[in-house]
DNA sequence: TAGATTGTTAATCGATTAACAATC
DNA sequence: TAGATTGTTAATCGATTAACAATC
């Protein structure tokens, strides 16, 4: 049993593959070689080579890669055979602008249901997804089998409804509240931190006007 | 002239000391060491004392750090001191998140005008900032002096978008769209890529499940 | 002064890049 | 077969952690 650890700079970097062998297939482009790649990607081949190596060869002496094949491959490693069903946590405007995105949707991410406190708001669909009550979320997770949540609520009430997402088994939350989740190591969280992105954003500006 | 050059991964880390710096001042708890930190941050002191000795040293031996002079002093290394003149351009569901994102406004980023291809759209407002249509782009960003671009439009119309912000010369650009922005080096470009941090969320998902 | 804790140097670890033999 | 390019080992680089002298 070959158990190595990919590391999470690695895996930061798959999607980011995957999105370029999406265009290359798009293009038509049949085989692609890690030099090739690296110029369009820009990053060295080398860490290409080594990051697919992580895998299992994928590649040919002498030939490159498949687009195809390595594009189909990296889905899977992603998990992107597999359908996900998921349900948001706060049927505000971010909350609505995910469920909305269709490319989610394309790729077996499936929301079912919307939970928000605003009874204005429960009973009302977004984007064909109905919204309820709170109540309703430990028995809705079970029923539809929901392995993600996202959490698009306010801060304050963000590790009260982890807690309670992990109480029904959910596999893993896509957190957009602006805190740090404690959750057991059975439960993934993946944080968007978007004021630490503005922020970051906030210091490259300056500390291009005080080098230039 | 010291120009010692920060590392991303040091500067990826300051917002989030910024954040539980902010928690702490809002605890009323006035010194704190790097050990203390630490437990709380879930990182080693080690690292809490070197990133802060990259701008200088903040502490004070034997006793720690004041929480509030080092909350004020990160703040200011992220130019937080400073205030900032936004434009989002779409103004869809995410937008209209961004802007009415109050936060952001009580940290000196603040939303000026928004811009659409809708003409439904045009005229109206949202969360006070009223949306107009692409053409009035350039004289816009001049006149009100805009620093930063929020990026919320669909990916084929991004790098569209970018030049004509990179020609108004715009210091710098917050893209939401999936796609790899080019841009000069003065102009700054800082990406929320939402699908490659979900597809992260899903491999994890997948890795764990395999490995248990 | 003694104790605590920083600032900083040295050691370690891990990730990236370079090099090249294997092989298509 | 010769040329191209991978897979993989070795070298380098950078980031993290440990250690400790400086000093409050």
């Amino acid at each position: 049993m070959e158990e190595r650890e990919i590391s999470q700079a690695v895996i930061t970097r798959l999607p980011r593959y995957f999105r370029y062998l999406g265009l290359l297939k798009a293009d038509g482009v049949e085989r692609i070689s890690s030099r090739e790649l690296s110029r369009i990607m820009n990053v060295t081949a080398s860490q290409i080579r080594q990051d697919f190596n992580n895998f299992g060869g994928f590649g040919q002496q002498g030939y490159g890669y498949n687009v195809e094949y390595l594009y189909e491959e990296i889905g899977k490693i992603l998990g992107l055979d597999k359908q996900h069903h998921l349900i948001v946590l706060g049927a505000g405007n971010l909350g609505s602008a995910l469920i909305k995105y269709m490319m989610f949707k394309n790729r077996g991410f499936l929301f079912e249901g919307a939970f928000d406190t605003d009874p204005s708001l429960q009973g009302k669909e977004i984007g064909g997804i109905r919204v309820y009550p709170p109540e309703e979320l430990e028995n809705f997770v079970r029923e539809h089998e929901i392995d993600i949540a996202v959490l698009t609520i306010p801060k304050e009430e963000a590790q009260g409804a982890a807690d309670r997402l992990v109480k029904t088994g959910i596999k893993a939350i896509w957190n957009f509240a602006h805190v740090d989740l404690k959750v057991p190591p059975q439960v993934q969280v993946e944080s968007v931190h978007l004021q630490d992105s503005l922020l970051k954003l906030s210091y490259n500006i300056h500390r291009y006007e005080r080098e230039n």
